[in-house]
DNA sequence: CGATTAATTGTGGATATCCACAATCGCCCG
DNA sequence: CGGGCGATTGTGGATATCCACAATTAATCG
């Protein structure tokens, strides 16, 4: 799934213009004529951003914004208007809207931000990528080598850890390398970034 | 020095009313007429927040916001104004503006905004003071303890430590239990979570 | 029931770490 | 010039870790 640059306007010549504009500059363009008809070609997987009008039939841009917020939406979105007032400019900002362009627009200033949106998209996607892959590796351990773990992250000795859970320092040493193997260290220092870098 | 909610308007009316509605909910406010005279009282040591109208003489509240980016200003800023615009909005909250709040505004939305604010600012400078004293620490480390540290944190055993920089493993180990010592660390695991932490 | 998986433990040896006790060398400062 | 500091090294012993080889027990699953 590539990056594309989805435009929700239910304005035919709007969509047109800004669907030209964006194919001439090398940016893939995916029209929607309405919030409904977005919404449902939507999905998790989707990458890029999104060019999204306020003022439309059926369900507004900002409707549109929240309910793709509650479904966990990470395109950036950019909100295009020829009616915003401050309020709701500063309201979608807030709740994490990429931008908020009012029409008309510089098409070359609206192109940047396009490219910067979808340069953001790229880099949250990668860094998504490596939390997933890092959450795989955690779901492979089993309850009781998650355990071991937390301790070894709490600095603790293999002594001090098969003391707490009441085993033996074998057992222990046993679920260390394996863990260490499921995620891929060498070292309990290793260990320590991987799972501290993760915020 | 502990949070105060400075205000700058070049109204005395709404220096006086602003004034007497935060101090009357326990807000300690600081007014100023200008954003010149803010702007000399001003230090990186202030806390709390700062509600700045944006039309005034002298210098716009804009400006002034500007120019605190530029110093490095931390106060979290709250627009005041009768006579925003969408573009302006737009702008003030993408450079990291708090909030922007349209005149007249509700009471209690206000202070719930500058709570919340306050709220903000006392949590980053409580972890800006963390990453302040791991910084004090690491200066107290001599060049050879830092460089080492590195090599620790790469999840280097002592022998490889020692086989790179060309010395005794013995040399290492006494770096080694230096640096614990001055970080205030007991293992590398920790070591290595204090670094990790901090971005 | 046979296979698989997780958890558990043991032995023993090779490596590493931790640390007290001790010492040398070079540099800068009052 | 004597003292302090940082870097360096050594010895030796107590602890820990790493790992190959090996095995038992319990639970789950087709």
């Amino acid at each position: 799934m590539s990056a594309q640059v989805y435009l929700v306007d239910d304005d035919e010549a709007i969509r047109d213009a800004l669907g030209w504009l964006l194919q001439s500059r090398g940016f893939a363009c995916v029209p929607h004529a309405s919030g409904e008809e977005f919404l449902a070609a939507w999905s998790p997987q989707l990458a890029g951003c999104l060019l999204l009008d306020i003022r439309m039939g059926g369900i507004s841009g900002l409707q549109l914004f929240d309910r793709l917020l509650e479904l966990g939406n990470a395109l950036p979105v950019i909100f295009l208007t020829g009616h915003g007032d401050v309020p709701m400019a500063v309201s979608a900002l807030k709740k994490g809207a990429f931008d908020f362009v009012e029409k008309p627009f510089n098409d070359k200033e609206l192109l940047d931000r396009v490219q910067e949106a979808l340069r953001i998209d790229a880099a949250r996607r990668a860094s998504a990528a490596n939390s997933e892959s890092l959450n795989s590796r955690l779901e492979r351990l089993t309850v009781r080598e998650r355990q071991i773990m937390e301790l070894i992250l709490a600095g603790k000795f293999n002594k001090v850890i098969a003391d707490e859970l009441q085993i033996s320092m074998r057992t222990v040493e046993v679920h260390r390398a394996h863990l260490f193997e499921k995620m891929g260290v060498r070292t309990a220092v290793e260990l320590s970034q991987l799972m501290t870098a993760r915020r």
